[in-house]
DNA sequence: CATGAATGAGAGTTCATTCAT
DNA sequence: GATGAATGAACTCTCATTCAT
């Protein structure tokens, strides 16, 4: 038994090795520029072998999208005990960009790659991502629950919050804020999270 | 003079063929899968035809992109008859997304798409899509003097208007809100901008 | 009849024209580096215009080549007036040298290249190239009359001083000889000529 | 381990296979019209096969440039034996032109293909070839210091003996001797090597 | 398990050449 | 006479993938 264990442990390793050097080579080089090749150069490997771990690229990129989207979906419970929603809500939009800046090799592949989005649909990929926009739509509802937002409409509400923060650190992470000062940024990020949440609060 | 007159006429009508039939492969393909020989395949010529016309890949992708940034331009430029800032900062994001969604690979290629990115530093490109920023801010600015969204930094309030329409587009284009109902996508928009609006507006 | 002649007038000048800067470009860039492109720019008219003079990439590589052949006789002939046939040989392979050197795009196209080799059996190309290595040969065939080189056999002794003077042009054409002191290199070939030329006289 | 050895064999004979196949092909068409297709349909693999052996075109002609010197050099030093520089000399011409004939690939290559030429200075090709000629420049040197020669400069008689035998098998293999008996050429070469031998040494 | 070897397909690009105007 | 437009064929080189070992 314990041979086998130590079997499946190594396998589990080496699908760990490809995992991340492919991202490390998404964020540099740019998803379509990630070839098979060099993800075996990175983990001094032969191509071939790659093959052993993963059916072909798209499985790679398949099993990365899954990854990221439980570690932001990890990152985005561990504030479930924030009691306040309107707080809990604002910790959310923090941790949600931290997670993009920390990863920007994950966030790309989940919310801004191309190549990506068609096999979604397709595939159960997105029941995965699904679980973290629900669980913000759950916490805007409490937030209106709780009296705050006015009188708006729940899914205008969300997609508006997920969109300040996403197109915040999309911008970012596709180079377009070069013209802006970049030690700055953190700065610019932040106030410009609470010029948006201080009005929304106060909406009666 | 006539036959002189007709050629030039052949010649740019062939390159506005070539940039529309890049521009469609773009946005199906994804930038990095649009090839010369498919571009030429699309527009029936032969692959060499297609250098008859641009000296090669980069320059098909670079004059789309001043097009595209001065397509974005005009639109903004045409509601400069709009006095009130408040009123014309909301149509100004209104006519971003609807340029975005109505030219979604114009949009791809300027803000997100990864390959240019890099290069956009490098040429003056940057110039010509610098105006627009510069537009919304001045905007902005505007909006700060006759004493609306409080006491916000200037550039996190710039920042933030432009994240919540990119934001929005970005996530649309990228095919990231397949799960909202789509004949709801218009609505949730503009309710979603209405109810950001609303709330920068009332800061004191 | 004048307008006619003017016609073949300008004819043989655009030919003129055309061989002339192609021969530039064969020593620039290296006989097959050579495009029809090339030439057209270079006479500043349109590649199809090139083909309304010359058949063929080919023709213009042939004209040079009996052009080339018809100057170097020509250069030889005027060596005529020497009467003591030594004395003349050593001019023979002096003017034979300048030539090479003052047209190294002519001697690299007549001696050293290789595309044209082939077809030079299949014309009558070699007819022309041929007069001047008989003129070698009756040359060194009057020293042996004149009782100079000992008992050589005729074709050995030509071989050997046309070797002598191809040997040095062709490696300096060819770029052989960068170690050399370029600025000695023409003490090295008259002093080195001398050397050869000393010795093979003295024999009885 | 035997296993390996054999790997590594197989490997070094397809790289001599193709620098073979290349070397024919360099002969037959000329340095240019040598592409990585034709190389790959001689060896009867696709072209991307050739890839695996060699980087580039590049360094296929410059390990065959490498070879051939070191071929050359072989031979030279091979005569290393004889005492009398006189004799040495006059071998090393025979053994000259016997490796030039014998590997007309080989020496087209070194000694007279064009578009090698530029690169030799860059790299550190040249200190290869470099050594061959002081081999002879050595060997001039000594036949002076024993008095042979007159009192010729070291540079002009090294040049001149290199010259006569460069110019006998250049103009060979360029195919520029068609005119002559080719059964012969054998006897013309050695008796004109002779003819400028005798001159030479006869020198006070 | 790991890989070296191999390849078909396809990328961007350039060329000599033709032809209608 | 001159040329703009067009193209088929060829170039170098890279890639994802397979397979025998």
């Amino acid at each position: 038994m314990s041979i086998e264990d130590r079997k499946v442990r190594e396998r589990e390793e080496m699908r760990k090795l490809i995992l991340a050097k492919s991202l490390e080579l998404f964020l540099e080089e740019g998803i379509e520029n990630v070839t098979i090749r060099r993800i075996a150069e990175k983990i001094e490997y032969s191509p071939a072998t790659v093959y052993l771990y993963f059916k072909d690229k798209g499985e790679i990129i398949h099993a990365l999208h899954v990854e990221g989207f439980e570690k932001l979906y990890g990152m985005q419970v561990s504030l479930n005990s924030i009691k306040d929603p309107v707080e809990r809500l604002r910790q959310q939009g923090r941790v949600y960009i931290k997670f993009a800046l920390e990863n920007p090799g994950y966030y790309d592949l989940m919310f801004i790659a191309k190549s990506i989005a068609e096999d979604i649909s397709e595939t159960n990929l997105w029941d995965v991502g699904q679980r973290s926009y629900e669980y913000l739509r759950n916490n805007v509802q409490e937030c209106i629950d709780h009296g705050y937002f006015g009188n708006t409409n729940l899914d205008a509400a969300s997609f508006a919050m997920w969109s300040i923060v996403h197109g915040m650190v999309s911008l970012i992470i596709r180079k377009r804020c070069l013209m802006m000062p970049q030690d700055k940024l953190d700065y610019i990020i932040s106030e410009g999270m609470e010029f948006i949440f201080k009005g929304v609060l106060t909406q009666k």
